[in-house]
Order: C-alpha cells, then structure tokens, then sequence
RNA sequence: UCCAGAGUAGCUCAAUGGUAGAGCACGCGGCUGUUAACCGUGUGGUUGUAGGUUCGAGUCCUACCUCUGGAGCCA
C-alpha cells in the first residue's frame, strides 16, 4: 500500500457539459497525480511520464516482457501496457492477474501492432491489491445470469461497464432536459402516508417490529406509513406552484412481478405542469423520449457502439428512427378497432373497456405502426381517479408511450382539475375523499389544468441499451426474493 | 401468483438406466509484439435439496428450492 492508493482527489471534470465551468478548478492537480485511462487513450502526441491507476483485465506473458492490459472504468477501453523483464516490479508480474489493482508509470508511444493506436511503454509497475485465483470474472463471455450473482464485481465487465456509465449519463440528461425547460427539480418524499392512487402494493414502513398488537398511532409517525409508489400526488402541489417541476427518484412496488421489466425498487421520472393539457403532455413525453435518445447517440457512442455489436444489432437503426420519426398517436377506441381488424389471432380477446395485454401493446408498436406510439383517452374505468373525465362522460385524459420491445414506458394524464368531477371520481372509483384532503384542495384554491406522466428510468435505459432484463440496468436490482448486495 | 423450460467442476456445456467428460478458468512447463494469445501437462464433482422405483439413477417418478422465458400487476 502507501503512496500508490493515497491519490483521490476529484480528477479533472470531464463532462463535456461541464468543460468551461467552475468545476475545473482542481485542473492543475491533474499532473501530480495519475491519469484516467479515457484521457490517456484520447491522447493527440506521445508523452514521457503517463501513471495510470486501474485493474487488470488480463496479462499476456512473452519472453522478457508482458503485456498488461489495464482497465479503470473510466472509458469503454483499456490500456495496453508493455513491461519489459527489469522493469521495476517486474520481478512480482506473476501477481499480476485478472482482477488484480495496480499502478503502472511509463511512456505513452503510438503501438507498433494491430489493435490499438497508443501503449504504455512501462518504467514502474506496483501492485496495490492482488486478485486471489478464485476471481470469477474470465476474460470470455459471461451469462447475465452470472453476472447477476457477483453484482458486486459485474460492473468490471465490459457490458456492466458500459451499462452504468450510460446510465449515470443519462441521469444528467434527465435534468438537463427538464432544467433547460425551465421545470424545477422537486424532491418528494420517500415515505407516505398516502395510499396514493392505488398504483400498486407498498411496502410498510413501521418501527413497530416484534410487536403484532401495537396499534398504528403508536408507531413512528403516529399512523401507518408506507414506502412510495409515486410522487404523483406530491408533483402535482408543486406544479401548482412553481408551474413546471419533475421528480427523479427511487419508487418502490411490493408486487410479486417476476418479469424481465418488473423491480421492487426503481427509479422514476415524473414531470408535472400546470396551464398544460393532454396534447401537451404527450408532446413532453415524445420530446423527451426524443432528446434522450439523441443524447445517448451523442454521447454514449462508444458504449452504444458495444451494445449495438453484441446486445442488440439493430439499435443503433432504432434509436435514429426515433430521433428522427414522429410518434404515432392513436386513441384508444381506434386502437381497439385496429387490433380487431388485424386479422391477428391473440391468445386474449381485444374488447373495448378491457386493458390493452402486452400482446396487443407489441402488435400496435412493433407490427402494425413499427414505431413508439403514444395510445391515449383510455375508458374511465380502467384509469385511476384523477384522470380527467373526457366530454364523452365515458373516457379520461390518459396517454401511454408504447416502444417496441418493451412495452410501456410512460404514463400519464391530463389531472382532473375540477372540484366537483374529482369528487365524484372518487367516488366512481370508491375512494375515501377525506384521504385525498390536501390534494382535493389544490383544486378548491386556484385550480388549474394540469398535467404529467410518469416514466421508468430503467425501462428507458432498456430502450436505450438494447439491454432486455431490467435487473442488468439497475446496480443493484431488487425483485421478489432478491435483495443479496 | 399462473404456464412452460432448465439446474452436472469456479464458468459454459456433454454424457441409450450400466466406470461422470470436454473447453475455458486456475497450477506447472514451453513458445511467441501479444491482444478471448498459443502448445503440453496437472488439479478440480455429495450431478439443486429430500424422498421413491430399480440389481444399478446425472438419466425414470413425487415434493420442494432456485433460475430463465411467457402471462398478470405496472413504470
């Protein structure tokens, strides 16, 4: 140990939304300490003194001296480092496995052979934590299934790698789509009270543990809490205050889901707007779909590039087609008349005033229109209670983003804005209104029309990676029986 | 939760009801500006768990567990 783990200073900001900012000042610490493996792969000349710091993704011995290839995660690619026998450190290159931690200094050259444009000629190599050999990552391809069993260790993968450094840049096109709209960042609460809108089954939050007979009022806030399954509710008394907002932040479902598109635990984005309708809302959804996509295209290249060659060959042809093609918008009774007249055997039957089955949702995007389509004025019974009653007294405002290979992705709804409809929607759908008492009033004091949707962060990393499991976009995925790391 | 399929070495997979094997990983030796390096060699197993049928079960039967695909719930 010693010298080779004390540098963790912030290195040099890279993002290229950043590049002139004030986050630049530690700069000119750069040179004193070692250098992220993207910058050293971006170089434009040779250099003379280049310390790298990284993991060993694998070693390839010839006589008098080894190739080390050294990944630190910072890129899609790794360094390939030549030592040569005499080498300072060369005498322990043995401990030099896959999975192993080390520094290496040397000189940056142009690489003489096939296969990359730059090495690291070394000067010093120095181990700072050997890998044992029970080190279960190989250098050949893993199962997913696998991977997901040493979560801890899969983001040292290339797919994992790219995965999450996609992801963390994806989260920062989120609020840069949303800030640069004008719409501000609400953080709404993790635990609720509320019941919401019945989104689906919560998980109690309780410190009442090991004590069955105790009633609610002597837990820890006094009445049963749960934890959210939206910040709908809570967006909603936002945007009727600061106009435009949007949350970004972890929901969490106690369904027994076991599918390849279901956590207990995910992360959702969900605009909220006043003074906006239904046509406006699916005009939010389209562009941000859109621009994430651009985004992901413009700035996750190398990553994508990896996804589109061993994930999913067509994606790249994807995401374009939906940078560059409208969405379709369909309402859906016309939906409903399209699938009836396909022709199309389905293992349900499509009738008006049933949910649309996963089935039918795929036939819509993937088959019939071939592009994400956006389904909207859903029959009341089917929506929640705070959708807006249609003038047809027999739909409400609701919108769903359908894309190809999975399904929906976002939700949402014009909100019923008016006091007497909401009340009466409650009952419709049986609801206590003494429940909803804050969110009644917003329509009692200045109500507005408004409204949002709410949108799987992981399921549009799904869309945008050609990853097909959500359990493999998410760092540590949460689902029935499953909460090891 | 329902339907279907699968659990064999660290990983990926073979094995008519009749002596459990290969490739990779790992160890050792060799060779080479190599790049999923290569060649030789060695180590490696309570065949998911518990019962049952049979002279004999990885293989057939029952139950359970886990995983995968599909469905429901949804984002």
């Amino acid at each position: 140990m010693g010298k080779a783990v004390t540098s963790h200073r912030t290195p040099k900001p890279t993002s290229p939304l950043r590049a002139n900012s004030a986050f630049r000042q530690h700069r000119e610490l750069d040179s004193l300490m070692h250098t992220l493996i993207k910058n050293v792969l971006a170089a434009t000349e040779p250099k003379d003194a280049v310390t790298v710091k990284g993991w060993v993704r694998t070693r390839r011995d010839a006589k008098g001296f080894s190739f080390l290839e050294l990944n630190d995660g910072s890129c899609f690619g790794s360094l390939q480092c030549v030592v040569d026998a005499g080498t300072p450190g060369y005498d322990g290159i043995a401990h030099f496995t896959t999975g192993a931690s080390a520094v290496i200094e040397g000189k940056l050259v142009a690489s003489p052979a096939q296969g990359q444009k730059w090495e690291l000629r070394a000067t010093k190599i120095e181990l700072i934590g050997e890998a044992d050999a029970s080190y279960p990552l190989q250098k050949k391809g893993h199962t997913l299934e696998f991977l997901r069993s040493i979560a801890h260790l899969r983001p040292r993968s290339n797919l994992f790698g790219a995965v999450f450094r996609t992801r963390s840049r994806l989260a920062l096109a989120v609020h840069e789509f949303f800030q640069s709209r004008d719409f501000f960042y609400v953080q709404t609460p993790i635990i609720t009270a509320s019941d919401c809108e019945g989104a689906g089954e919560m998980f109690r939050v309780t410190t009442l543990m090991g004590k069955p007979d105790a009633k609610s009022e002597a837990d820890f806030f006094g009445k049963p809490t749960f934890l959210t399954v939206s910040g709908q509710l809570e967006a909603e008394t936002f945007a009727c205050a600061l106009s435009n907002v949007y949350t970004f932040g972890p929901t969490f479902r106690a369904e027994n889901s076991n599918t390849a598109r279901h956590a207990a635990e995910f992360w959702m984005i969900e605009p909220e707007m006043a003074f906006c309708d239904l046509a406006g809302d699916m005009d939010l959804g389209e562009e941000f779909i859109k621009a994430m996509a651009r985004y992901a295209l413009e700035h996750c290249a190398e990553d994508l590039a990896f996804f589109s060659k061993f994930v999913d060959k067509g994606l790249n042809e994807r995401l374009k087609f939906v940078v560059e093609r409208p969405f379709v918008r369909v309402p859906y009774t016309e939906a409903v008349e399209i699938l009836n007249k396909s022709g199309k055997k389905f293992e349900f039957p499509v009738s008006y005033g049933q949910n649309l089955q996963s089935e039918h949702e795929r036939f819509l995007t993937e088959e019939h229109f071939k592009s994400p389509t956006t389904v909207f004025n859903y029959p009341r019974e089917i929506k929640p209670f705070y959708m807006r009653l249609n003038d047809d007294q027999k739909t409400v405002t609701a919108m769903d983003v359908l894309v190809p290979g999975i399904g929906e992705v976002i939700g949402g709804a014009q909100r019923e804005e008016r006091p007497a409809q909401l009340a009466e929607n409650m009952k419709f759908h049986k609801l206590n209104e003494q429940d909803y008492w804050w969110y009644a009033d917003l329509r009692k004091y200045g109500t507005v029309p408004h409204a949002g949707f709410g949108l799987g962060f992981e399921r549009l990393l799904m869309f945008l990676t050609g990853v097909s499991n959500i359990r493999d976009v998410i760092p540590f995925a949460r689902t029935p029986g499953n909460a090891e790391f």
